[in-house]
DNA sequence: AGCACGCCGACT
DNA sequence: GTCGGCGTGCTC
């Protein structure tokens, strides 16, 4: 006879808890799940075990006993304390991280295994002997490996550099010492040559691939091969790190420096963070890549905290493009008031004639508003937070969304007098007719989300672009990612500024980088490619340093704006939304959040909160929503969850009629 | 969140 | 007398 204490799976806030059975059977361990009786109705629900205790903590009037153990799905202690832990760091539900380790399906019917990725030919596999700078990169790593030792790594290394290669050689490592690899990738279905070279290099019954276009049958088959041990290595986006593995020697995020890892949904966790938790269980290796960095992972690897290690050479020794910037000021000023500026348009006429393929990049359209001078440039920014306004077109103001601040918006410039005022965020849709007005004989194909709903179509357009069947391809971000062409001459960067003006504490590094991956495009071929960039601020350290291609010269700029202005990785941002039936109560909850914090910080830090306000789309779902930031110093992180979870224990005891949701360091500010 | 219990009004 | 309305409070 023993007790447990277990949690159950319900939706309810009310009832995350631990709950206490008692179990006669005494094999029960920490991780399985069993079914119990709940509630007034006993009826039978799933839980699972977190605690195996020989007496209960306390008497109980009436104890219930769990029914019984299903085998088939059981987690082990590792897993249960990652759990644990995510509770506290995501503020989510114990039931919310247990979900992220079990497969949501059911076992398949006909015991069958499908394989979901049999039509992946292994790519044939010449094995390259390694550059002595790769050799030089993977000495350590493999050393970690073998030593069985909880070490951090980032690898930072130019595109083309040969990245993917080291992590093979690692995988190989790891495997050879009898443990397992985890490969995680930003997003699965862009990825498909990854996937090739590995089940060329390692057979695919050792792999399994995790993402989300598998059905609920095949997750559960991928789920349980994971589970038995034949699978060695786990290839996925973020949702991988969760693979139930019992010696995981090696997890491997490539593109580090990717948004999808983290997680939009309940619970909002961090690949990275989880990763980093399940290693330190497993004194397994973790090993970050990227060409492009996040400033507060370099920050970290200068801090000591990941060991970095560079590759610095292109593999076959191919010239980075030439990279140039376009002033529209001056286009502007030259009575050009197309999208397209003169030097744009003569490069592609130029690529055109040498049957060379051109890249467009549109940025995602702005779902906000900026404000900036056509004729010099200057974008108005909130003063205190360093961070573009956004124009509030309802009450004709332009508004800080990290901290409320607000102003009239100017009706001439106020840096230079100019009556061009500019509303940005629209207009840039116009590039696709635009261009097929300028090029009429060339053909011309869009590649964004709104195109790529139906599915398969990203691959289409991609394979017939690879094919040289289209010669302009006008794309977002999607075209960036790590794909191979080997014929575009030129890749032209519509509007450097959208990116620049999200109201984000980020969108400085998200321009390098975005520019830097665009340029990594162009010319890698046997041909030195061309970038042409264009913007109303092309004196901004982001564009210039970018187009210079010079990510240390960045980083050491951008860091210390980081820690002037306290943003992370000097802090952490959390972020809180309210969200209730009517405006009033969504406001009257927040407020009154925001009134319980400062008194828990005890009149401290009081510049850290700030005061919340309406949601840019306030009402959505019927629902109406306010926000409110708080700016967690660095060292505090424990200080503030622990007042947050304090608050949300207090607030779940009484009939609530709003709900909070938490998100810390939210790759996107609503 | 569910779900049972309970304490009032309209009904065979 | 009883069927059922939803308000209230608890779940090991």
């Amino acid at each position: 006879m023993k007790y447990i204490n277990v949690a159950i799976d319900n939706k309810s806030e009310h009832t995350d808890t631990l709950y206490t059975y008692g179990c006669e059977d005494d094999q029960v361990q920490v991780g399985q799940k069993v079914y119990v009786p709940f509630g007034l109705g006993d009826k039978v629900r799933e839980a699972y075990v977190f605690q195996v205790l020989e007496e209960p903590e306390q008497e109980y009037k009436k104890l219930k006993f769990a029914e019984k153990i299903d085998e088939e799905v059981s987690l082990t202690e590792e897993i249960i304390d990652t759990c644990m832990w995510m509770k506290r760091r995501y503020l989510c539900k114990y039931i919310d991280a247990v979900k992220c380790f079990t497969p949501a399906g059911s076992r398949s019917k006909r015991g069958k295994e499908r394989n979901p990725y049999k039509d992946a030919e292994g790519e044939a596999q010449n094995i390259l002997s390694l550059t002595a700078e790769q050799e030089r990169v993977l000495a350590p790593i493999r050393q970690a490996i073998s030593e069985g030792r909880h070490r951090r790594f980032l690898l930072h290394g130019v595109t083309g550099s040969g990245k993917t290669e080291v992590y093979m050689r690692a995988v190989a490592k790891c495997l050879e010492e009898g443990r397992q690899a985890v490969m995680l990738v930003p997003e699965i279905s862009l990825t498909k040559q990854i996937i090739e070279r590995f089940i060329g290099r390692f057979g695919s019954d050792s792999i399994a691939v995790l993402h989300s276009r598998l059905s609920l049958g095949e997750r559960y088959d991928e789920w349980s091969r994971i589970r038995s041990g034949q699978v060695k290595i786990v290839i996925g986006a973020r949702s991988a790190v969760f693979a139930p593995l019992s010696q995981i020697g090696l997890v491997v995020l490539d593109e580090e420096h990717e948004t999808t890892y983290k997680s939009d949904m309940t619970p909002k966790y961090d690949a990275v963070e989880v990763a980093l938790k399940r290693l330190q269980h497993h004194d397994g290796v973790l090993l970050l890549g990227s060409a492009t960095p996040g400033v507060a992972t370099y920050f970290r690897s200068c801090q000591g905290i990941y060991e970095r290690l560079e590759l610095t050479s292109r593999y076959n020794q191919v010239a980075l493009p030439q990279v140039s910037v376009v002033d529209m000021r001056d286009e502007m000023k030259a009575g050009n008031r197309s999208i397209i500026s003169r030097q744009l348009y003569e490069a592609m006429e130029t690529a055109l004639e040498k049957k060379q393929q051109i890249i467009l990049f549109l940025n995602r359209r702005g779902y906000s508003t900026f404000i900036s001078c056509r004729e010099c440039g200057k974008v108005l920014k909130c003063p205190d937070c360093g961070i573009s306004l956004t124009y509030h077109k309802d009450k004709n103001r332009a508004v800080c969304h990290y901290c409320g601040y607000e102003e009239k918006p100017p009706e001439i410039c106020p840096d230079c007098g100019s009556r061009y005022i500019r509303y940005f965020g629209t207009g840039t849709e116009k590039v696709e007719e635009t261009v097929r007005g300028f090029f009429e004989k060339a053909s011309v194909e869009r590649l964004d989300l709104d195109t790529t709903k139906r599915k398969g179509s990203i691959e289409r357009i991609l394979n017939s672009f690879k094919k040289g069947k289209i010669d302009i391809l006008i794309g977002t971000q999607l075209v960036a990612k790590g794909l191979d062409f080997k014929n575009v001459g030129l890749v032209g960067i519509i509007s450097a500024d959208v990116t620049l003006n999200i109201p984000d504490f980020r969108s400085p590094e998200r321009t390098f980088q975005m520019i830097t991956q665009a340029a990594g495009r162009a010319g890698r071929g046997d041909e030195t490619g061309t970038v042409i960039i264009q913007s109303y601020t092309p004196e901004n350290y982001a564009v210039q340093l970018a187009a210079e291609q010079d990510y240390k010269g960045f980083y050491e700029t951008e860091i210390q704006l980081r820690q002037y202005m306290g943003y992370p990785p000097y802090s952490d941002l959390i972020q809180l939304v309210f969200a209730s039936k009517t405006e009033e109560k969504a406001k009257g909850a927040a407020e009154n959040w925001y009134e319980k914090i400062l008194s828990a910080l005890g009149g401290e830090e009081k510049e850290c909160v700030f005061r919340p306000q309406a949601a840019p789309m306030s009402k959505i779902k019927e629902q109406y929503r306010y926000c409110m930031l708080i700016k967690c110093p660095q060292g505090k992180r424990r200080a503030y969850s622990e007042i947050l979870e304090t608050l949300k224990e207090a607030e779940k005891i009484k009939k609530k009629d709003y709900t909070v949701n938490v998100d810390i360091n939210p790759y996107s500010f609503i």
